[in-house]
DNA sequence: GCATGATCATGC
DNA sequence: GCATGATCATGC
């Protein structure tokens, strides 16, 4: 007989005494032979059969033939998603979490509070599961429990801007632009593409163009966020900024608005300091003065994917930088797609706020403005065929070949180490310079409206 | 020690 | 003047 949970304290106590175990530590041998053979049969390690797998055996319910990847007991929705070892944290997200497939015909319709979306994931019960390479499905070890509540249990601004992510999705499919979706759109609440591959297309409510099938999801550093923060209670490096009833957006130009057209000079001395030009990181630190946090992080900016980035222009407005990536390791990029490779991920999951300054005279510099802003999936397949071109250069082993910024109006290849000393291994064996990917300063100075 | 953001330096 | 190569220095 199956289990039954009358109250979700009670499926709460079979999750964390769940926790440290894996899947083989609760199965018998029958189970477990059966399961290998359905995965064999699936295909490796599909994620949604592991979700199946924990229903089953760790909930004791009986399996529905459906097959759904989600499942729900006593109200509550479960969900299975998995950590990584991390460095300096311990563990950290590995990926974001993705809910249910957005039904761009019928979303528009809905309101928020009424929602579709929120009606099947007011509750959910997530289950961190450790993600380590050449394990199955039925070895990954469960490590954290967690009651997610995106209305009650979250901050009321994080509900509110959770609100807000979702209108927004919602609004830009009501104008017809389902097909310019982007998870860098929003902040916390995403619509991530959802497909095996990028021929399948769905239609939309207000346009002809097809669009790619997406489903709503939690941005994978929210999840981070959720991890350090509520669950392994890390000394906290990051420090709020929003200000009641107010989004992200908002709040960032109330801080930073006052100082728009201010000198280096002048921002310093509002909050009683000295300019010390000489000190790197020198526009940064304004940044963050402006923004309220000189010693810490923002934490809105580390859930919501946002990357700071300071720009500096010439006099004449011109922008001589571009901007730069983390290097990517030569042997990886070769074995990607370019749907799961670091630069996508990158360019398609995160929000860039572009505080800009402007060169002055004597070393000064003048705050020009600040812009939020995400790579446009238009320009997707540029980005694309650079990253090919990339990844078939160095599977060559011919590194002059890797693009140059004169080979794409959007993006490049350039060393990216401490110096030319600062090397890694290729996949020929040899050893290259680091390199990464940088958008070229004059497609940064087009998307600033320069 | 090292990744990262930012900028400098060189040569065509 | 621009493309590309190269390095600096903070902060973790």
């Amino acid at each position: 007989m199956p289990r039954r949970y009358a109250t979700k304290q009670q499926l709460f106590d079979d999750a964390l005494a769940f926790m440290d175990k894996c899947l083989l530590d609760v199965m018998d041998a029958k189970d477990i032979k059966e399961a290998k053979s359905n995965i064999e049969k699936y295909g490796r390690n599909r994620k949604g059969y592991l979700g199946n797998l924990v229903e089953q055996y760790v909930f004791d319910q009986e399996i529905n033939s459906r097959h759904e990847a989600d499942f729900k007991i006593a109200g509550v929705e479960l969900k299975t998603t998995p950590i990584k070892r991390h460095r300096s944290k311990g563990y950290a997200s590995k990926e974001r979490l993705v809910f249910s497939m957005i039904d761009y015909m019928s979303v528009i319709a809905e309101k928020w509070e009424t929602s579709s979306f929120l009606e099947k994931n007011k509750l959910i019960l997530l289950m961190f599961y450790l993600f380590e390479e050449g394990l199955g499905l039925l070895d990954y070890r469960f490590k954290f429990c967690y009651e997610l509540d995106l209305v009650n249990k979250v901050s009321p601004e994080d509900a509110l801007q959770i609100k807000k992510d979702w209108e927004y999705i919602v609004g830009k499919i009501r104008q017809g632009q389902a097909h310019l979706l982007s998870e860098g759109d929003t902040f916390y609440l995403g619509a991530c593409t959802k497909a095996s591959d990028s021929s399948v297309t769905r239609r939309q409510p207000s346009s002809d163009i097809p669009a790619k099938p997406r489903a709503f999801s939690l941005k994978q550093n929210y999840l981070n966020y959720i991890l350090q923060e509520k669950i392994l209670g890390a000394e906290s490096d990051i420090q709020p900024i929003t200000e009641k009833g107010k989004t992200i957006s908002d709040t960032v130009k109330s801080k930073l608005s006052p100082f728009v057209g201010m000198s280096d000079k002048e921002i310093l001395a509002s909050f009683g300091l000295k300019a010390n030009r000489k000190a790197k990181q020198y526009k940064r630190m304004l940044a963050n003065l402006m923004l309220g946090v000189p010693t810490k992080k923002v934490e809105e900016f580390e859930k919501a994917n946002i990357t700071m980035r300071v720009v500096t222009l010439e006099e004449n407005g011109n922008l001589k930088e571009s901007i730069s990536f983390p290097y990517f390791d030569y042997n990886e990029i070769v074995r990607q797609k370019w749907n799961d490779s670091e630069f996508a991920q990158l360019l398609e999951e995160n929000k860039f706020l572009f505080v800009i300054f402007r060169k002055g005279e004597d070393a000064s510099v003048r705050f020009e403005g600040f812009r939020f802003w995400n790579f446009p999936a238009g320009d997707l397949a540029e980005a694309e065929s650079v990253w090919k071109k990339a990844k078939s250069a160095v599977k060559k082993g011919d590194y002059p070949a890797l693009p140059k910024i004169s080979d794409s109006p959007i993006a490049h290849v350039r060393p990216h180490g401490r110096n030319g000393n600062d090397k890694i291994r290729t996949p020929q064996g040899t050893m290259e310079m680091k390199r990464c990917f940088w958008l070229n300063a004059d497609y940064i100075r087009k998307s600033l409206g320069n």
